[in-house]
DNA sequence: TCAATGTTTTTAGGATCGTTGAAACATGGA
DNA sequence: TCCATGTTTCAACGATCCTAAAAACATTGA
């Protein structure tokens, strides 16, 4: 990921709603959900929604398909992933020492690394 | 890290003077930089850069200390990595094959981590 | 084709943000 | 104290962003 996708992806993430939106999208997986069901979940009126949908589509965020009269949305893991490690990145450029606190994030968030699974962070085990 | 702060932190990084600030800081490590060194690199005036250390210090990335006539500003790492956890965090609660971009990075991304630190990345050595 | 449902676009407004230059403030040395 | 240096605050303006409501568009079934 390069600065000026990083800006947009900073700037879209700045905003309340669609802060929101994100997190719902990455929850909901990659099934996704209907730009209605965000709105209501939101509790954004429809047209609101669709314009911080089409936000966070254009910073690569989020995708969309339609399905019949429904358009599914759903989050680009890898933009997230593009994202965090962009943040990554110059902080290796400083001391080791200095980044300590990075390394502790990936070796503690270790929620997706399966052997070690002990609950490092306080989420909740998967459910449905 | 909460969601007001994520809020504020993404603010802060979504402008281009800001971003470089705080990338520029990031590198200098815990020495920091002083105002007047920051407004030269960054190539603005030195009003500005003091209005945007201000919003990057209310968001908690960076600090402030006086030294004789100057004020040295230094990353906040704490609030970095608090960052990279909030986005990882609502991550695990989707389906583990869902964040396995994700995991990718914490793995491949270990400059920060001695026991593998085999250029993961595509950043360069060090220099200065 | 017509009506119903779901979503997007458009327009307009008010609010917030970023830049600039001048003035004010803080510190250290003569 | 006076001056030089380094930084911050202030006020004003233009630019951008967010929201709301109405209209337009897309899809499906009668």
């Amino acid at each position: 990921m390069d600065e000026r996708q990083a800006l947009s992806v900073f700037a879209a993430l700045s905003q309340e709603t669609r802060l929101r939106i994100l997190r719902m999208l990455v929850i909901a997986g990659r099934g996704g959900l209907a730009a209605g069901a965000i709105a209501e979940r939101a509790e954004v009126s429809p047209s609101n929604v669709s314009f911080h949908l089409k936000e966070l589509e254009q910073a690569g965020l989020v995708r969309s398909r339609r399905e019949s009269r429904s358009v599914i949305y759903s989050a680009e893991y890898d933009t997230l992933s593009g994202l965090i490690r962009f943040l990554m990145e110059d902080c290796c450029a400083a001391s080791p020492a200095v980044c300590a606190p990075l390394a502790d994030v990936v070796t503690q968030a270790a929620c997706c690394v399966p052997e070690a699974n002990d609950a490092a962070l306080s989420a909740q085990p998967v459910e449905s």
